[in-house]
DNA sequence: AAACATTTGTCCGTATGTATA
DNA sequence: ATATACATACGGACAAATGTT
C-alpha cells in the first residue's frame, strides 16, 4: 500500500502540541482577548487534559511572545500595541529579503512555474475578496521561498514573526492589496533572471508596503 | 545602606531558570557534548531538583535550537554542524546591520564615546589574546546598538543567534581579528555622520568577515 | 511475536511566594 | 504589620509509548 510522501508523521499528537496549538490560535484570532488571564487550571479543564501540559504550552508561548508570565503573580495574553506592525515588519522583511537573494542562486524553472500557479490563485483570492485564504496563500508563497534556503534559522525566526504578523493584521483589520500579487510576479521575474539582488530588493519593499496599509488605515479608525 | 542602581531584580531565579542557564552554558562550552542524550531524570538529580524544571527548560532549550527532542523517545543535545556559522551569520547580520541603520538616526554623541571607550577596551582584549573577553566586549558593543532600536522582535531574535555563534566559534575555534575594532570605529564615524546605509554596511561585513576566517580555520584543520 | 525495560508524557497534590484586606 | 487568599512553581507517582530481547 502506498503512503503518501510527506506524510511520514501523523503522530497523534501530544496533549501539550494541542494545547500550543489551540491556545496560539485562540490568541491570534483574538477569542483570547489581550491583556487576558490565564488561569493554568481553567484552560486544562476547557481543553480536557491536565495542567502540566498547559503549562508548557504557555512556556512556549511566552518564549514567542505571546503570553507574559509574571512568576508567582499571574500568566496573561501579551497586550497588542498595533504600532508594533511597524517594529515587525523592517526586520521579517531583512530576513525574507535574504532569504530570496539566497533562493535566486537556487531555484527551478519547475518551481517557479509553481510559484507562478500558486500567485495566479493568489490573484483570485484577492479579485474575490477572501482575505483569509489570500494570507494564507501568501505565506505559502514566502514559505516555498524559505524552503529552498535550506537555512532552519531563517525559517524557524521567520516562522515565528508570520505568527505576530497574523495577529497583528488581524488585530489592525490590515489586508492585502493586489499589488502584492503584482511583487509576486516580479519576484519570479527576477529569479529567472537569477538577479538575487533585485529580488531581494522586491521582496523587501512588497513586507515593507503592509506598513503603508496599516497607517492609511489607523488615519481612518483612529480617533482624534 | 545604598543599594546599587540597576540591580533591582535579584530574584532569587527559580530552579527552571537555574536549570536553564546552567544546561545552556554547558552545550555551549561543550561540557554536554553534541549529541549527547539528556537523561531528564538523571540531570535533576546532578541539579539538586526535580525532574519538571529540568523538562521545561529542556523544552525551552528545544525551541532555541540547542535541544532535539523526539517525543516518546529521545532528548538530545543538537549535532554541530561546523559549517552552520555560514548558515547562521547572513541573517545575524542582516538584522545587525538593520539595527545599525535605525540606530544611527538616534544615537546620541555621548553613547557614541561610551561605545568608543567599549572599543578601546575591546582592541586592547584582542591585543592580549583574550579572546572569551573580547567576544564578550564585542557583543557588548553590537548588543547597546541593539538596544538603541528598542525593538524586541529583533533583540530576542539576535540574542537567540548570539548564543549559537558562541557555540560554533567556540566549536570551530574561531576567535576575531583586529579588524573587528577598527570596523567598530568605522562603524562609530558613520553614526556621527548620521549615515546609517553605510553604518549598515560595515556591520553586515564585520559579521560576514567570519566567515572567511572559519574557511581560512578550516582548511588548516581539517583532514585531507 | 510477545513480554520486558527504559524513557518520556501526564496527572494532581503540595509548598512557596506574592498581593490584598 | 499581620494575616489571608490566591496563583504559580515544584515534586513525586503513575501511565503510555517506544525499542529491544
Amino acid at each position: 500500500m502506498p503512503i503518501p510522501a510527506g506524510f511520514s508523521t501523523p503522530h497523534r499528537l501530544s496533549a501539550k502540541q494541542r494545547a500550543f496549538q489551540q491556545l496560539q490560535e485562540w490568541i491570534i484570532d483574538g477569542t483570547l482577548r489581550p491583556g487576558e488571564k490565564l488561569n493554568d487550571g481553567e484552560l486544562a479543564g476547557a481543553l480536557g487534559v491536565s495542567r502540566t501540559p498547559v503549562r508548557e504550552a504557555l512556556q512556549l508561548l511566552n518564549v514567542e511572545g505571546f503570553v507574559e508570565m509574571n512568576p508567582g503573580v499571574s500568566t496573561q495574553v501579551t497586550e497588542i500595541d498595533g504600532a508594533d506592525i511597524v517594529k515587525i515588519l523592517p526586520p521579517l522583511a531583512a530576513l525574507q529579503a535574504l532569504a530570496a537573494e539566497i533562493a535566486a542562486a537556487r531555484i527551478s524553472s519547475g518551481q517557479i512555474e509553481a510559484l507562478r500557479r500558486l500567485n495566479l490563485e493568489f490573484g483570485e483570492a484577492l479579485d474575490k475578496g477572501d482575505y483569509p485564504y489570500a494570507l494564507k496563500l501568501d505565506e505559502e508563497f514566502h514559505g516555498a521561498v524559505i524552503e529552498l534556503t535550506d537555512n532552519s534559522y531563517i525559517a524557524s525566526t521567520v516562522s515565528m514573526f508570520q505568527a505576530h504578523v497574523r495577529r497583528l493584521f488581524f488585530y489592525n483589520s490590515i489586508v492585502l492589496t493586489r499589488d502584492s500579487a503584482d511583487d509576486h510576479e516580479r519576484i519570479l521575474n527576477a529569479f529567472e533572471r537569477r538577479d538575487g539582488a533585485e529580488a531581494a530588493r522586491i521582496v523587501r519593499s512588497n513586507w515593507l508596503r503592509s506598513i503603508d496599509l496599516y497607517y492609511a488605515n489607523a488615519r481612518h479608525t483612529q480617533a482624534p
